[in-house]
DNA sequence: TCTATCATGTAACCAGTTACATGATTTT
DNA sequence: AAAATCATGTAACTGGTTACATGATAGA
């Protein structure tokens, strides 16, 4: 059994940091900027007691370093930071463990699916009608964040187009599931109807 | 704009443990197994600490009261909890919030595709190879679960099919990806190449 | 009977979020 | 020059995980 290569810090705030630091130093609050600036907020939870905190982690991991301080007006002094070299492996390491290996997650929705039946089948119908349009407006956010982008290389927007395409997934998932309840001949509704007021204690 | 309807408990695993005992009181050991028997730890994350934290929190939030205790040989008291009706009411208004309104979530595959630019094109080829594999066998253990099921009602394995459906999704994406990259003629692997050697210090 | 595993719970630790603090600019 | 907002950071709190503890049963 290949014992699993624990990192000392798994925020992927944090590797998203090593990729800005990898090209050159920074202080967190440029940091912060960047983050913002070029939508990775999108991809990546955010926010700004978070980075703080996760620089401080690398900092102790030993995956970058103070690298001076920087001055600008009369503004605060603020700590410049670079990669170490540990950081510039580990930052390798973790991005292709990120992409070779897909893990276990627990979306939210199908936490909701695997307990769907103690709602009433028609009043799921309603509900999965009112998420496949707000699933249409997170879509037409995705298109968005692409147009907006302009003239960059589509391979930085792979994150979205990838977005699109489960949102896509998901929406035509649930069509299907509706059928399967609404369906006049065969469907779910009537037994689901039945073993839920049955169940139900109240 | 709608004031956000802030839970007192966010975790989902606290949502499993409602819709348990809206059927029948027990205590946090049962609720343990009956969560790892019925596969709900495939959907909501589980952990044994996190139960009795999340069952604190709903009997702090009135959402769940101590029902009696009881004693089984000559084991250790075990407190038995019950819904209340606050519970009842938060389990239904969670469940339509989750069906009804998709989150804006952060897949990690999602953030190491935003930053895929920090590796070379023909490592990142591989590594989307060795995904598709393991996204097989994740898909096989979707579908081991739906059969090992044997013949309860499909309605209750609804969030695997959605899980396949998602896998499958992923795995389509990852093929185009890839024909994007290695395509010979105006396949981005060159100038991702380039850029990559570029940009990077080392 | 000794050991391993199950049953059940608590406590200590760590990560993450929210709230606060304070000086610098910009706007009115 | 007062008010608002930006820039930058820290500290307090809370949620979640891991590790520990302890008695009970079952297997060797």
């Amino acid at each position: 059994m290949a014992p699993k290569p624990k990192r000392k810090v798994t925020n992927l705030l944090a590797l998203a940091v090593l990729s800005y630091l990898v090209r050159e130093p920074m202080h967190p609050y440029e940091l912060s900027r960047a983050l913002r600036d070029n939508g990775d907020a999108r991809s990546v939870k955010f926010n700004h007691g978070s980075l703080y905190m996760v620089v401080g982690q690398l900092a102790k991991a030993g995956l970058i370093t103070e690298a001076g301080t920087s001055r600008d007006g009369g503004r605060p002094e603020r700590t410049v930071y670079e990669l170490t070299d540990a950081g510039r492996t580990e930052l390798r390491n973790w991005m292709r463990d990120l992409i070779g290996h897909p893990e276990h997650e627990y979306p939210h929705f199908v936490a909701a699916l695997s307990l769907i039946g103690v709602l009433p089948p028609d009043e799921v119908v309603e509900l999965l009608g009112q998420r496949r349009v707000r699933l249409d407006a997170l879509k037409a956010e995705a298109r968005a964040a692409i147009e907006s982008a302009g003239e960059v290389h589509p391979l930085f927007l792979v994150e979205e187009e990838y977005r699109l395409a489960l949102l896509d997934a998901e929406s035509r998932f649930i069509e299907g599931f509706v059928d399967r309840i609404v369906d006049p001949v065969d469907g779910w509704g009537p037994a689901w109807a039945a073993f839920h007021t049955e169940r139900r204690r109240t």
